[in-house]
RNA sequence: GGCGCCGUGGCGGAGUGGUUACGCAGCGGUCUGCAAAACCGCGUACGCCGGUUCAAUUCCGGCCGGCGCCUCCA
């Protein structure tokens, strides 16, 4: 059975689909006015992994990530960069799908941007104004009366009146209760805008996710997602809007993934402690983005993670061994599951706990080593299903023999000792001359040069030698 | 101030009312010309104080410590 915890509730809860064997899904994806830094990367893969294992579990997914390419943020940069605000979003949309890429992050089914769902948008807004849950403020824009929405406050488990005793916004005069947000901002001179019945504007920043999901996915959906620092009011948001205007329950289930820490503190752009998707994957301490992936996913989704160099090389360390032992073994064609299927489905049904499934994986790659050079035959079927699952998490997809030589410092097959993939080869060949003379003087003469150059051997009891970059 | 989360062995990190997480590092061993890798063995950890219980790291209460949201934020 398996069982999601759903911010909505507090608790665990069955996975019960509006539509049998059917999974709607929509994520909030990024705004698109910088690089992508580490905490955008954990929620990406947190959610991906969640599509993999529902498809892996047979439903057949439909999986949306937006792009917010509108907003205050967008402006100000555009503005501060003296570009267009399309050149703006289409360069960072581009990087962004870069360094997903990179982590091996599927592209979403539909990946909607905010101005291309306008119309929705207004009418949305038009429909709220008409139930008397939105009015048009004194400045002309229009704001949501959080007031005439009965549940306010259920995803975060707030009151009003304790909102409002906290209340570190700004007072605004235009605003009839100083939650109400905007739904539709009137158009500065010179900004982007679109033509409405307000004026010509933009959409405030938490009608889009309500628009595209309705536009994509209808009025009610399976799961909607997002890091915790969109439960409020982001979501909450959300679903003020969506359920006033549409009547009915909007998503079933809301998940939450926790925070990248650095130093025991949440990662943020305003906190300025954040490290960026591609500066952690050239800083030469990552061989292969993978290992950030994993790094990742070696946590639960909602907790914290903290993230350092150190907790980076133990990533690397693990990693590494699990493809050490896929190394030297072909992968079965037919295979069946052992006990490591099952661990690894009750770990993933259990709120998609990828520490638990690592040890699945862990407990394969010891069965796989265990088998070698004894009983082939189980080595490969292990080995096959060591693939199998690790594609569920979106790991462990590459050949061996690559990902091991492959350095950190060169993100490539040079060292930065200079040791190119021929040299390394031609040493080896020099090295086992030398030792099938037994001038063993020389040959580990070599071995020590190799050594300074990051390069580890291993002799295998046939006289073939392997190597990989430690 | 309001709401909420967390505190596990040297490190990372799951989990459970009584029985091994797992990985890394460390120690000993096997293998090896020597190594490396691998394999075998080794560590009785659960913030503090009470309570419930035959039994609590696991449930309840309090305390201390850390963090998050309440403003843009994955």
């Amino acid at each position: 059975m398996l069982q999601i915890f759903n911010t909505l509730s507090g608790r665990k809860e069955e996975l019960r689909t509006l539509e049998p064997g059917v999974v709607r899904m929509y994520v909030c994806g990024d705004t698109v006015y910088d690089y992508c830094h580490i905490g955008h990367a954990r929620s990406k893969i947190a959610f991906d992994v969640v599509r993999r294992y529902l498809a892996y579990r047979g439903y057949k997914v439909t999986f949306v990530r937006n792009i917010t390419d509108i907003d205050d943020k967008i402006i100000k940069r555009a503005a501060e960069n003296g570009e267009p605000v399309q050149a703006l979003t289409a360069r960072f949309t581009a990087a962004m799908h870069e360094d997903y890429d990179r982590l091996g992050i599927l592209r979403p089914d539909f990946e909607p941007k905010a101005t291309e769902h306008i119309p929705t948008i207004v009418s949305m807004t038009q429909s709220l104004i008409d139930k008397n849950y939105a009015y048009v403020a004194s400045d002309g824009d229009v704001m949501y009366s959080v007031s005439a929405f009965k549940p306010y406050g259920q995803l975060s488990g707030r009151q009003l009146s304790d909102l409002r005793a906290g209340a570190r916004v700004a007072v605004d005069e235009a605003k009839r209760d100083p939650l109400d947000f905007v739904l539709w901002k009137q158009a500065k001179p010179g900004e982007p805008s679109w033509p409405s019945p307000w004026g010509a504007g933009r959409p405030g920043w938490h009608i889009e996710c309500s628009a595209m999901t309705l536009d994509l996915l209808g009025t009610r959906f399976d799961i909607h997602g997002g890091g915790l620092d969109l439960k409020f009011p982001h979501h909450e948001n959300e679903i003020a809007q969506s359920c006033a205007a549409t009547g009915e329950q909007f998503a079933t289930y809301w998940m939450h993934n926790g925070f990248v820490n650095v130093d025991n503190e949440k990662m943020a752009k305003s906190v300025g402690n954040f490290f960026l998707i591609r500066d952690v994957l050239g800083s030469g301490h990552v061989r292969d983005p993978e290992v950030l992936r994993f790094f990742l996913l070696s946590s639960h989704y909602r907790g914290p993670i903290n993230y350092s160099l150190t907790q980076i090389e133990q990533a690397d360390t693990t990693l590494a061994r699990l493809y050490s032992a896929l190394r030297d073994v072909v992968p079965a064609q037919r295979w069946e599951a052992s006990e490591a299927t099952g661990k690894f489905v009750a770990a993933m049904d259990d709120d998609f706990n990828t520490p638990d499934a690592l040890a699945a994986l862990q407990w394969l790659a010891g069965e796989i080593n265990k088998a070698k050079g004894v009983d082939a035959a189980r080595a490969a079927a292990f080995a096959a299903e060591l693939k199998h699952l690790g594609s569920v998490l979106g790991v462990l997809q590459a050949s061996p023999a690559a990902f091991l030589q492959k350095s950190a410092k060169g993100q490539g097959t040079e060292s930065a000792s200079g040791l190119s993939e021929s040299a390394v080869e031609e040493l080896i060949a020099a090295r086992a001359a030398a030792r099938k003379s037994r001038n063993f003087k020389e040959s580990d003469r070599i071995r020590d040069q190799l050594a300074q150059a990051g390069i580890v051997l291993e002799d295998k009891p046939d006289g073939a030698t392997l190597w990989r970059r430690g």
